[in-house]
DNA sequence: CACTTTCCCCAAAACGTTTTGGAAAAAAGA
DNA sequence: TCTTTTTTCCAAAACGTTTTGGGGAAAGTG
């Protein structure tokens, strides 16, 4: 059998070992129609089981797989979400971010979707990037992470009625879909162990203000407290920045031990454990014994730091498989209303976290 | 003028605000044929350049974009192009990294392509993502990272022909692109400029065997040592691993200070450092003044320890610019063994290269 | 004026799928 | 046997572009 080269024909020349086959060509060689081929690929009923199996062997046996892109046209579908990153955030640090990388990643590669990333240097860029997804069609939904108290993406989106999840949470009265941990839950349940310990003299060096996760962190921490009986000290609160967590939970540590009556105990995201550990370190104060440490998030420096760090360990890995099942019902047309999860967060208690001495 | 809503008519309801228009919408609306207009776009000289004007202007003011989708088919190139990390290697800690992945995204915007990320946990999910990325005719070109001596990605994509471009190098005798750090250069630099300052027991903590980098490093070091008259001491190098930089390289500077003539000087990646000054604080010996240091990266905690780490520094955002220009290149068809770049290092000099005590 | 060239535009095809709307053949029912 | 139903298949349209291959009108040439 001669087997023709050029157009639609199939054809397996030499130098072509690797040259793959598409629909119209598949068959031809099983001397069916395009459209039975494509129904027995996606098991429809109306194709007998004979030739279904005949077709499903034939497709492997020549390696077939659709082209996405043609399927993607006539679907009206890119099977494609979007994130965008801003490095500048310090996102990256995080082995946390990575893992909910990871989870996202998966899930979508399960769906058959594809992942676009877009890395932008700034909040404007960050727009930006989206915008260019969004408007140019280049995605079916976005995945929105590192959200603040008051987000211009969430409102974005929200008006022009494109599917969206939220790793985290913002101000916005609209009903939205969002995945988050509870961060009020974590700080709370921290500080009542602590206090539990018998520290009462609790510090707060909190993320950023303007994003929304340190706020959740400060209720839960202002709860813990309450709960424990303990007053609120204004001076015990103090806030580092994204830019710089080590240098600035440096200098925030130092200012909080210049306190007449200093904290025994300090909250805070792992993030700035160094600045932490550096400032504790020159002050002569040996953490976990002299003062007592929870941090969110289990870093890497978390587990091998000599005292280990006692820490609270979010599941990023769940939950980046979660946000991603949720876009793909939101865009499938459910009611992102319906989709509103705050997971819990687990204490890890390793060697930071002894009663005061 | 009534404008009707369904089909390919020119439809803009209620409700439709942020309806997107077509094609063939637009050359309607100009009384054009699709032909024209797309042609007028795409600035051919056989439209006039008052319709051309026309044609744009309209365009811009229905917020006219081609769906990437219909012109990726027509064109035959998906105008997209993917990577696949694999966040165990611990590549995140880098701040190095999001410089390279921000310069490669950059680019990629530029190009109006897209970038499709994988992340897969091991080496075998690695191949299966880049895979599904090949042969599912998702990419038209893949860009490589932490690369091995022996890198079956390499052989794989040179057998069908598949363009790629590798930052880094491996052991393949058929032409390639690559973009690669002069990590030789680098470290002998950084190896005669403790020489020259006196130090005679220079240590090399290298990184993970079976990946391609460490391999430049060592020949660095070791051209570094000779040029200075240097003996080579095979107990003076140690690996650290991947999975675990900081408990690994922990234990291997306590190693080395074991030896009867332990070295003044350590070169090693900044990714380990934090182990090497968990070492050294237990030993009682001092960064910068006990024992010279320089890592290679110019990671946060490099700028922030004081004393502040001499590092070397590469430039991983211009590297991953040319990453990407270079396999746009390659996309064209131009041969992919013209793009063999090798880039230099340079070193910054902070407090803790000084001469021996 | 007749002929060629240049300028400007367009109809139709193509990219590779999936979906629509039958239609022929086979099986079942009367 | 004739009609109806079920089974199994397929031709054509559609998705929204870009490219191909002209074609008519205006301008230039002899």
């Amino acid at each position: 059998m001669f087997l023709e080269q050029s157009g639609n024909g199939i054809g397996f020349g030499i130098g072509f070992k690797y040259m793959t086959i598409n629909l119209k060509q598949l068959s031809k060689l099983l001397k069916l129609s395009p459209t039975t081929v494509s129904r027995a690929l996606a098991d429809y009923p109306d194709v007998s089981a004979k030739t279904r199996g005949r077709v499903k062997q034939m497709a492997i046996q020549h390696g077939y797989q659709p082209n996405p892109v043609a399927r993607r046209l006539q679907k009206g579908k890119t099977e494609t979400i979007g994130i965008v990153i801003t490095p500048e955030q310090n996102y990256f640090s995080d082995t946390f971010f990575i893992d909910l990388l990871s989870g996202i990643s998966n899930q979508i590669t399960r769906a058959g979707y594809e992942l676009i990333l877009g890395v932008a240097s700034d909040e404007e860029h960050e727009m930006q990037s989206m915008r260019r997804m969004v408007e140019g069609k280049r995605v079916d939904g976005m995945i929105l992470t590192l959200i603040r108290e008051q987000d211009p993406r969430v409102g974005y989106l929200l008006d022009r009625d494109f599917p969206f999840v939220l790793y985290g949470r913002t101000r916005e009265t609209r009903p939205y879909a969002f995945v988050d941990m509870d961060g009020k839950q974590a700080f709370e349940k921290a500080c009542t162990y602590l206090a539990g310990l018998g520290h009462r003299r609790i510090a707060l060096l909190n993320g950023e203000p303007g994003f929304m996760f340190p706020v959740g962190c400060r209720e839960g921490y202002e709860s813990g407290l309450f709960l424990s009986g303990l007053e609120l000290d204004p001076d015990l609160i103090r806030e580092w920045k994204h830019k710089d967590p080590s240098q600035s939970s440096y200098r925030w540590t130092l200012e909080l031990f210049k306190n007449d009556n200093p904290p025994t105990a300090i909250l805070f995201q792992t993030e700035a454990v160094n600045g932490i550990f550096k400032a504790l370190d020159e002050l002569d104060l040996q953490p976990g014994k002299d003062v007592a440490l929870i941090g969110y998030d289990d870093l890497e420096i978390a587990r091998i730091h000599r005292p280990s760090l006692s820490v609270l360990r979010p599941q990023a890995r769940e939950a980046g498989q979660r946000v991603v099942n949720i876009l793909l019902e939101v865009i499938k047309g459910e009611d992102p209303g319906k989709f509103q999860e705050i997971h819990q967060v687990e204490m890890v208690v390793r060697e930071t976290s002894l009663p005061p001495s």
